[in-house]
DNA sequence: CGATATAGTTCGACAGTCGAATAATTCGAT
DNA sequence: ATCGAATTATTCGACTGTCGAACTATATCG
């Protein structure tokens, strides 16, 4: 009998573990929690058709425009990312990560997939279907939960 | 048929949530992510025997002792937590966390430990099993991973 | 008893974040 | 078409969290 307290307890652990691991990443390559958390941002909107601004980053990390031109500063210092004007509204700016992050970001985070991938293998489509579903549900909770504090 | 990346999206999706749980509770009480880490930390040591002190807690939060003198000056402030000389090695201090915060704590986290039970009633036993099993190798993968990396 | 080690704090310096003010561009109303 | 308002991003000054080094108090060992 797997009682809820423990699956609790495991999600805090596991989600420890991940903030770990991202903790060591920032470490090696010298970067903030923040930067780490804003390169991952303006990767993942490669995917959305439209480059990710300044603007909308604030917004996504939760911080001020002024801290958000600093942290773009850092990572543009350090080869990380790069700025272009949009050409449609010139007001905007665009981010684009540089071949350098993409590559660190890989030799980074393969060997966790990998290990993941290999930890997972165990278990049966079926199961994996119920996992899913498992976290889809635990993420929708957490969000109703979320969205009846703030307002 | 359910991906190995879908479910790493979910996993990372999950982090992100309860992650910025933490965060609006942090907001509401004007506390930092360091502070909630560590009055955490505090009360989960109440069930380990021995009460946290400051050199352990610097140890767990991977911060400089004099950082850790600061939160601890803040919480102490806040009277979330109160420090005493321990009695048998009196270079020693023991961290004691103030009933307002554990009041705090579980206004805040029992609505979500119940949104959570709730989301959870419609699985069986036999699926939290699986689930749990599923937490407990992703940990593992994720430790195992991360303790290559450090050396 | 004296020397060394340990636990915690204080102090000065540095870095990340914020709010307010600013510059450049676009949009809307007349 | 033009002037005022709104939008986007940046700069500047101030605040605060964190660190390293020096310091105090207590414990342990020779």
């Amino acid at each position: 009998m797997v009682d809820n307290s423990i699956l609790v307890r495991l999600l805090r652990q596991l989600t420890i573990e991940t903030d770990r691991f991202a903790e060591i990443f920032g470490e090696k390559q010298r970067m903030h929690r923040t930067d780490l958390n804003a390169l991952a941002l303006i990767m993942d909107a490669r995917w959305t058709g439209e480059p990710m601004s300044p603007g909308r980053l604030a917004e996504a990390l939760h911080m001020s425009p002024s801290a958000t031109t600093a942290v773009l500063d850092r990572l543009e210092a350090s080869g990380h990312v790069h700025r272009t004007r949009s050409a449609h509204d010139r007001r905007k700016v665009e981010l684009h990560v540089n071949d350098s992050a993409l590559e660190l970001g890989r030799a980074f985070f393969v060997p966790l997939n990998e290990a993941l991938t290999r930890a997972w293998d165990e278990f049966a489509d079926r199961d994996k279907e119920v996992i899913a579903r498992f976290l889809g549900a635990s993420i929708d909770a957490t969000k109703a939960v979320r969205a009846g504090l703030t307002g």
